[in-house]
DNA sequence: AGTTGTGAATCGATTCACAGCC
DNA sequence: GGCTGTGAATCGATTCACAACT
């Protein structure tokens, strides 16, 4: 039922909500639980207690309405609110987030990007000029910012984390392999390219256990 | 004990590394479940849990001993052996990672990048020459790649993954938002900007709970 | 005295299986 | 007849708390 939503289904979420998307562009109306599974990779059962979270979405014995089911899971992860995002530290990798989530399709809007280096500050990336890491706190308040992604240094992302915190960003995407602190109510999630493909080392370590 | 290593012990171990590394440089020599917990952010039982998973690796009333430790986590991870990178997709994006994982310090040898564009095969990225995706089996054999990362347009990811599988990779880390289907003993991970932004949004749809 | 390693307890997430509804 | 929503059961992961050991 309707409560506070599990963490593992809210990290599901994405998933489903582009199922959906591709159905809806396909022209199809109706769907099942079954087939959204398949879509997404996950049981079926488990597709149908995530979304009994949202609360009662499906008709028994019909299936699932695709617009209106959709409508509920952007509104869950506050897809279509506006929440400006800045982004930190525009090297290779937050040159290339930068256009990504501003190309076509993209439901977020990138307010800003900064950076330190007084080389990339005034150039433009992605049609943004990039504002010096010095006005930080400033962009952030003007822009209204919710969302933060870092891709700094591994040496500064702390300071800068907490700078970003201080000036009112609630959900911080760190690419850092280090534990951010932040207090509580700020959301934090890295990813890290590094850190990955060693997860993955893991299960490859051994010849296939077949 | 020593046994099936827990998925969610597997994905804390690339911090508690980088970590011990951290202590490593410092010029610690022993270090203790305390300390290790909170550089990484996680509970000192769970940290004493989860390396209880790689051997006996501590000394009662004393703590653990830097090198030892950092030897065992990075045997566990695969980080020392050689496991070539194939990187498929140079766009902003693979453009970005192939820099990375060649940065000095990065532990992975990123053997190949390959592209389908005919404007970006044969241009120089980081030091490599981009080989056409028309080659993708045969430089994967060549180079004996085990991991693979996979940044190319979401339309083509799971073809270029089939392709990867049946190559001989057995990880994949893929920069998509879709669910890659891949045959038992392969192991993907994904990680996509906007869905992570979209769980950061979940969070942040309302104001501050407090 | 101090810290690990681990049984036992707890908490959370997944799966089963079916009652409830169209 | 068919598919959802959900109690009950299962499985897995975290935390507690202490015995084992230096």
């Amino acid at each position: 039922m309707t409560g506070p939503v599990p963490a593992a289904t809210v990290a599901r979420l994405p998933g489903y909500l582009r199922a959906l998307d591709e159905l809806a562009e396909r022209g199809v109306e109706t769907t099942s639980s079954e087939e959204l599974a398949t879509m997404t990779g996950v049981g079926p059962a488990q597709l149908r207690r995530d979304l009994s979270w949202l609360g009662s979405n499906g008709v028994r014995g019909v299936g699932y309405e695709v617009l209106r089911l959709r409508g509920r899971v952007a509104e869950a992860l506050g897809v279509g609110a506006d929440q400006p995002v800045v982004i930190v530290g525009i090297g290779h990798l937050g040159h290339a987030l930068a256009g990504y989530l501003r190309s076509e399709g993209s439901t977020y809007r990138v307010a800003a990007l900064v950076d330190a280096d007084p080389d990339v500050v005034g150039t433009t990336v992605a049609g943004l000029v990039v504002e010096h890491d010095r006005h930080l706190a400033e962009v952030v308040r003007r822009e209204g910012a919710v969302l933060a992604v870092l891709a700094t240094p591994v040496g500064v992302a702390q300071e800068v984390c907490d700078r970003l915190v201080e000036a009112g960003v609630r959900g911080i995407l760190a690419f850092t392999p280090v534990a951010l602190r932040v207090p509580q109510g700020v959301t934090v999630r890295s990813s890290d390219v590094a850190s990955e493909l060693q997860i993955l080392g893991f299960h490859t370590r051994l010849p296939p256990p077949r």
